[in-house]
DNA sequence: CCATAATGCGTGTATATACACGTTAAGCAT
DNA sequence: ATGCTTAACGTGTATATACACGCATTATGG
């Protein structure tokens, strides 16, 4: 019988992860931090109930992640609009991580891309898209 | 300039692991607990390394797993060949939980093939496969 | 205006996951 | 046999992730 596509998924997911993580290591943070302060820089000064709807992720996970982040002095919290809301917004250190990452992040996926071809790279995305 | 491929592979790997995760609730464990119960099945009595090949997981992962499952009662774990090693099996009420989650298991299956189509399907899993 | 509802967050709890370390037990070479 | 190496495991530590609760703040209906 057919494989589950969940595994499939999931296990694609560690590896893939695991390759981005490497290439990311030299600036000292993992793919899940690179791609929030990505999401971060786009949107910035973001509410982290809206950066929650950005990536997909429940709020209290974006709270933790944030709360790394901040630890580690790549973003910064400021007050929302209301007393309520707080505000997530890159520092220069995690700009200067961006800037860093980016071909480290390219590399991976010029690599993957090379790895599948030009139409499985595209099938791939439109699929995962699709689920 | 594309999508990273690594974040829509961990959305997608959310997002489906959710509707796994949904199905399989009556039966009272997740995909991942369900996963691992059926790898175990597969070659029980089997010991924690081997089964972090079988599964790509860390060993410490599959053993912090297991145990989640031990105290469900839904495995056993016995001496291996060693003294060192020690084997995991599947408990009546296991084979139970393997057995109700089945059609849970493959009615999602079937929706996922539906959503997508049989070729799609079958493109996903080659794909997922060559990551 | 005030009571109630909705919003935004943090925290408790739990699982999933990996890496680094240390321990114990086997295997092997001299 | 003794000592070195390898194998199997558990645990400490850390991040990622989600759900349920509870608190504070804002919005809203009457």
């Amino acid at each position: 019988m057919a494989h589950c596509y969940c595994i499939l998924l999931r296990k694609a997911s560690r590896r893939v992860t695991s390759l981005y993580d490497e290439a990311l290591a030299p600036i000292g943070v993992n793919l899940a931090q690179f791609s929030l302060l990505r999401n971060i820089q786009r949107a910035e000064p973001i509410s982290l109930t809206d950066l929650g709807h950005r990536t997909e992720l429940d709020r209290s996970t974006v709270s933790r992640n944030v709360k790394v982040l901040e630890k580690m002095e790549l973003v910064a919290m400021t007050n929302g609009q209301d007393q309520r809301e707080s505000a997530v917004q890159l520092s220069d250190k995690g700009r200067q991580v961006l800037t860093d990452g980016a071909p480290l992040w390219d590399g991976v996926q010029t690599e993957i891309e090379a790895k599948l071809g030009n139409e499985a790279s595209a099938q791939l995305t439109a699929l995962l898209q699709a689920l």
